[in-house]
DNA sequence: AGCACGCCGACT
DNA sequence: GTCGGCGTGCTC
């Protein structure tokens, strides 16, 4: 290797840490040397802070001044190429360095020894006195041969009290010693029998082996729609990656979705995969980080932060559900999951899956002009069809002003009801109403912090901002001109769309899945498990179904308001709507019951309607890249948001318009700015947030570009200012 | 990020 | 006179 990889005691190196400078520092290395890379912990003015040794020292300092490391972290170093990794996407994204370390050293106690545990197995001798209790303690023991118990495991698989094994470790009858907590996860035994797959599915299965066997880097777009075994198709790249000695990552858009897909892993492997993500504990996070850096996890199941996580040998990261936008969030960093996985595969050789019913344009485009790999599963498990597709035009519907379900809607649901199947309403709306209007004076009550209007929550009998959570009790009287009893609910959502379903269908068993009705992911598992079962003969319910659960005895999907999202010039609004309806018709009939889906519209001419019902994807795609090449935005472009925040609006707006003028530095690479206007969320939590575009010609340097513009102003303390790469919305 | 230093207003 | 506001700048 090139680099120079070991430095001797005193030698200079140069550290990174967690803190935001905006250099690396020398530091001397510690007796005994130290890696390339190494973990380290170094004093910064009056503290001690964690870092990894970068480079070799820069010795530009004075050297009287340079302190030494205090100690290396007992953890493996990281490796040149999650060095790379961070560099890249600190680059990419205008992150600082040091925030890109902090997700890399998210694990808790990482310099801490490793922790230990008592654990029990058998002793030599024989106890003096020889009880019943004791005798099953000794003979449990002796079952399971060589494996070790913690107290607790022993004394409950031999039905005694933990002291009978006290008494027995006295003796001398059970060996107590001390064994490290942070042991390796069981072995998945890519070996066993998996399920029959369609020739299909074994074509696709077989070209994903293939490009895991070539050890080199690449992206497949793995598209399926619901029900088409994607699962086990992908599942099947990642056997031929153990099989590889290499390890695997899949990440998932929802913890909500991890046990499911954890019970597919232990039927394909025999063993549970390691989990990463917020819900997982402190003491299991970091047995993790340390066995995927020693090779002691062979596929870790997670959220986006887990790409962060220190892989000895990456062979495969599995995006599924990749069109999902949950990918791109602010979690000390704003990046999209999506893009960064095929970044740390193109850094370390890794191959990469993504996988989805309705790709993201972007992902569609990059398969059409044959920068990635393209799979498609056609035929559906057990040859049932895709739902019958209509349109419901709700211009002659003719409803009350209150009522949503349409009597053809009606009509269908109670057929279902008759023949023992089920039905699902499907509205992306939480809470009752979405809007409280007096009908006095017209005051539609908003939320005090940001702008977004009170959406009324029967089922808390409060109002509930859906920007910042804020809650409220519901008023008796207008908080504007004072009038009582005049409030009204106007339009639906869930918790209202259930009572209408009420009163229609008395006997039917309702069930309502909205993420806010549920205390925990786990809870809303059970219920959904229940469900599945024929537990309702009605599901209501929001985007949450929307995302991969299985319901054997739905036959109809009604989709109460499908405009919703078509309207508003967020050029990506046509996108979501056509994915969301897509998915949520692939519901219907999943099992062998033929299905049905029904699309209540105002505009069932619209091209998006059109193409949902036609089942033509590709026009759809088509039609939606044209637009988008024609507008020169993503991915026929490049875009970048700048997001200015400050309890002052003043304060922002100014800062705004300041770059604005000073657009030097953008025009010499061809881009525009747009703005400054209010964000798309003009205000969160008090602060008021302002926004300007970036529009650049696909080639151009536009990060470079960025970071010389923004480098113009200085921030204020009030003052925020984030830079979005590639944002989600852009109007 | 912390934590120091430092330079102006209202108190014992 | 001095306590303390938080603006500016440094940390190897």
């Amino acid at each position: 290797m090139g680099r120079q990889d070991f430095f001797d005691h005193g030698d200079l190196v140069a550290v990174l840490t967690t803190q935001p400078l905006d250099r690396l520092l020398d530091y001397k290395a510690p007796e005994g040397g130290c890696h390339l890379g190494a973990f380290v912990e170094v004093p910064l003015g009056p503290r001690k802070v964690p870092g990894v040794v970068w480079a070799p020292g820069r010795g530009d300092f004075d050297r009287s001044k340079i302190r030494p490391v205090i100690r290396v972290l007992d953890v493996a170093p990281m490796r040149e190429e999650m060095q790379m990794f961070l560099e890249r996407a600190a680059e990419y994204t205008l992150t600082p360095l040091p925030a890109m370390l902090r997700l890399a050293t998210r694990a808790p106690g990482l310099g801490d020894p490793p922790s230990m545990r008592k654990v029990y197995r058998p002793g030599d001798s024989v106890p003096d006195r020889m009880t019943d209790a004791r005798r099953r303690v000794l003979a449990t023991l002796q079952e399971y041969g060589g494996l070790s118990f913690t107290l607790k495991e022993l004394s409950n698989a031999a039905g005694v009290t933990p002291s009978v094994v006290k008494g027995l470790v006295k003796q001398g009858a059970v060996h107590e010693e001390d064994s490290p907590r942070d042991v390796p996860f069981p072995l998945l035994d890519e070996e066993r029998a998996s399920k029959a797959l369609t020739a299909d599915q074994a074509a696709a299965a077989e070209h994903l082996r293939r490009g895991i066997r070539s050890g080199t880097y690449g992206t497949t777009l793995l598209r399926g729609i619901t029900g088409s075994g994607k699962t086990e198709v992908y599942l099947e790249a990642v056997a031929e990656c153990f099989r590889q000695r290499q390890q695997a990552l899949v990440l998932l858009p929802e913890i909500a979705l991890s046990a499911e897909f954890i019970a597919r892993v232990q039927e394909r492997f025999g063993a549970k995969p390691a989990e990463w993500h917020s819900g997982v504990t402190m003491t299991e996070r970091r047995r993790t980080w340390k066995m995927v850096g020693q090779g002691g996890a062979q596929l870790v199941v997670g959220a986006r932060s887990a790409l962060f996580l220190p892989f000895l040998d990456l062979g495969l990261i599995v995006v599924d559900e990749e069109h999902d936008t949950s990918y791109k969030q602010e979690d000390g960093a704003l990046y999209n999951a999506r893009d960064m996985a095929v970044l740390r595969a193109s850094i370390c050789g890794a191959q990469v899956i993504l996988a989805s019913a309705t790709p993201s344009l972007e992902s569609w485009a990059n398969a059409e002009a044959g920068k990635y790999a393209k799979l498609e599963l056609t035929s559906r498990f057990g040859d049932s069809a895709l739902p019958d597709m209509r349109a419901v035009d709700m211009r002659g519907a003719d409803l009350p002003s209150n009522r949503w379900i349409s009597s053809r809607l009606a009509g269908a649901v109670r057929e279902r009801i008759e023949r023992g199947e089920q039905s699902l309403l499907f509205l992306n709306r939480r809470g009752y109403a979405p809007v409280t209007i007096c009908r006095a004076c017209g005051h539609q009550i908003g939320c005090e912090h940001c702008d977004a209007r009170m959406v009324e929550h029967r089922f808390l009998k409060r109002l509930v901002c859906h920007q910042c959570g804020e809650t409220r009790p519901i008023p008796d009287a207008c908080p504007a001109c004072g009038a009582e009893d005049r409030l009204a609910p106007v339009g639906p959502g869930v918790e209202r769309l259930q009572e209408e379903a009420s009163e229609l269908f008395p006997d039917a068993r309702i069930a309502t899945l909205s993420s806010d009705l549920f205390g925990s992911a786990r809870a809303l598992k059970a219920r959904i498990a229940e469900i599945a079962e024929g537990g309702a003969d009605i599901v209501i319910g929001t985007q949450l179904v929307a995302k991969g659960h299985n319901f054997p005895l739905l036959t109809l999907v009604g989709v109460i308001d499908a405009d919703l999202g078509l309207q508003g010039s967020d050029l990506r609004a046509a996108e979501r709507t056509f994915q969301l309806m897509r998915q949520v018709s692939g519901r219907a009939g999943r099992a062998d019951r033929p299905g049905e889906a029904l699309l209540q519209t105002y505009q069932p001419e619209h091209p998006v309607i059109r193409a949902i019902l036609a089942g033509d994807e590709d026009s759809f795609w088509r039609a939606e890249a044209e637009e988008r090449r024609h507008a020169g935005v993503p991915p026929f472009g490049r875009m970048a948001g700048i997001i200015l925040s400050s309890p002052d609006m003043q304060e922002a707006f100014d800062t705004g318009a300041e770059l604005a003028r000073n657009e030097a530095p953008l025009r010499c690479i061809g881009a525009q700015v747009f703005g400054p206007a209010p964000a798309p969320v003009a205000r969160i939590r008090g602060r008021h947030r302002v926004r300007l575009l970036v529009k650049a010609p696909k080639g151009a340097a536009l990060q470079k570009a960025l970071a010389a513009w923004i480098a113009q102003v200085k921030p204020g303390p009030n003052l925020r200012l984030t830079v979005d790469i590639d944002p989600q919305s852009f109007y």
